[in-house]
DNA sequence: ACTAAGGTTTAGTTTTGCCTAAAACTATTT
DNA sequence: AAATAGTTTTAGGCAAAACTAAACCTTAGT
C-alpha cells in the first residue's frame, strides 16, 4: 500500500472538502489548507505526479478518482476516532477536532476497521457528519438548519457545524445536543433568531449566527 | 508545551532505550534508529541545542534529565497504546509495536491520561513491560529469564522480550502468553534448552533462543 | 481592444533530516 | 613512538515543504 505525507494528506482532505470531485482554486486551496500559494502550486504537482490530482494551470485543480478514494478514506479515520474520543475517552465534542488531526494520519488499514467495530461501526460522527464506509459508501448528510422549519415544527438536533470553542461552549450552555429534541416557537422577522422550546418546557432563543449552524429533523 | 518532531523523538526513545541517563555512542545510536553516523551526529546536536542532551564529541551523548523525562513520556505513550491495541482493539501482541510507534508520536497530555483512565491506568502492557507513569516512576520491570531457574521451580510468565512475528507466533502455537504458569522440569547441559510442563500435564521444550526472551517470576 | 487588477506560477531561499565521501580523532598494536 | 584500524565528525548534496519576490496569465472595465 502506498503511503503518504501528512503534508499530501492534508492537501487531498483539503480539496475534497472544497470540491469533491470539482475543481478548486489554487488560492481556496492554500487558504484552506494554511499556506500560501506557492507552496499550493507546488504541492498540487506532487499529487498530480502520484496521480491523485488532475492540474490545468491558471485553472483549477481537481482530484482523481483515486484521490476521491483517498479523501474519504482519511474522513473516515479523522471521524471514527472522533467517536472514539468522545465515546469512550469522554472529550467534549469541541475539543476532539486537534486530536483526530494527528490521529488520521496513523497508516493502518486494518486499525481503522478494527476501531470501527469496536466502535459499533457508526454511520455519524459526535457532530452528527456522516463516517465514509470501508467500500467509501457516504451515508447520507442529516437534518437541515432551524431557519428552514416553520413555525410549530417539532424536531431533533441531528448535526451541528463545527463553528469553534465558543460555539460548542453556548451549546453546552443552552443544553443542546444531539438527539434533543425541540418544538420550534418562532423565527424573529427583524434578525431571523429562533425560540425554541425543550420537552419540559423552558423557552429560550438562539441568534442566526447560532442556529444556522445547527441542523435538525422534524418528528 | 514545546513541540517535538517525530525524528527527534525516535533518537530521544532510542537514547533512553540504549543508556537510560548514561553516555551512548554515535554508532550504536545511529544503528538504533536505523540512520548512518552523520545524521546521528547532527540530530543530536539539535537535541543538544534544546536542551534534551549533552554531547562530547568523540565521546558520547547522554540525556539531560529533561530528555529523560521527555523519553519516559513517549514511553508511556507507546505502551499506554499497545494495550489499547491489544486490550480493546483485539489485535495480536506480535502486531502492535509499528502501529504504537506511529500512535506515540499524537501530541497532547490530556488524551495520554484520558487513554490510561479508560485503560484502567494499567502498569504493565501487553508484553509485561512497565508502563511509566504520569509522574515519572517507573513501575519494577518483572521476571528473570527461564534459565535462571532452577530445575522443579513453579514458575508464572510475566513478561516477553519483543523478538520479532517469529518468536510470538511460536509462543501462540505454543500457547504461552503473559499469566501462564509453568513447572521447569529440566534444563539442557548441552545447548540450554528447557523442558516446561503445563498445568495440564503437557511437556515440551523450549530452544535457549525461545527461553531467554521470556521472564517469569517463582511462585 | 487595451489596460489594470488580481490571482497563479516560477525562481530562488530556508529548514529539517537524510545521505555519501572525505577528513579527523581515538585507541590499539607493534 | 608510529602506524593502523575503527569510529566520529565535517563538508557537501538531495528532497520535501514552506516562504518571499518577481514574472506571468486571465479577466473585467473602460
Amino acid at each position: 500500500m502506498k503511503t503518504h505525507s501528512e503534508s499530501e494528506e492534508n492537501y487531498i482532505k483539503a480539496l475534497y472538502h472544497l470540491g469533491g470531485g470539482n475543481a478548486v482554486s489554487n488560492g481556496d486551496l492554500a487558504h484552506r489548507v494554511g499556506a500560501k500559494g506557492p507552496s499550493a502550486t507546488q504541492a498540487v504537482k506532487r499529487l498530480a505526479a502520484k496521480g491523485l490530482a488532475e492540474v490545468i494551470p491558471y485553472k483549477g485543480v481537481k482530484l482523481t478518482d483515486e484521490g476521491v478514494a483517498l479523501a474519504k478514506h482519511i474522513l473516515r479515520k479523522h471521524r471514527l476516532w472522533e467517536t472514539f474520543l468522545v465515546d469512550k475517552l469522554g472529550f467534549g465534542w469541541e475539543e476532539v477536532h486537534p486530536l483526530a488531526e494527528q490521529l488520521e494520519h496513523v497508516q493502518s488499514r486494518e486499525l481503522v476497521e478494527k476501531l470501527a467495530t469496536f466502535l459499533g461501526s457508526p454511520i455519524h460522527d459526535p457532530h452528527g457528519d456522516p463516517i465514509p464506509q470501508a467500500d467509501g459508501a457516504l451515508p447520507p448528510t442529516m437534518g437541515k438548519p432551524l431557519q428552514q422549519f416553520s413555525e410549530g415544527s417539532q424536531l431533533r438536533i441531528v448535526r451541528v457545524e463545527d463553528a469553534g470553542t465558543d460555539f460548542f461552549n453556548q451549546l453546552d450552555q443552552l443544553n443542546i445536543s444531539l438527539g434533543k429534541e425541540f418544538t420550534l416557537l418562532s423565527i424573529s422577522s427583524f434578525d431571523s433568531s429562533i425560540q425554541l422550546k425543550t420537552k419540559e418546557g423552558t423557552i429560550f432563543w438562539l441568534s442566526h449566527s447560532m442556529s444556522s449552524n445547527i441542523y435538525a429533523i422534524a418528528l
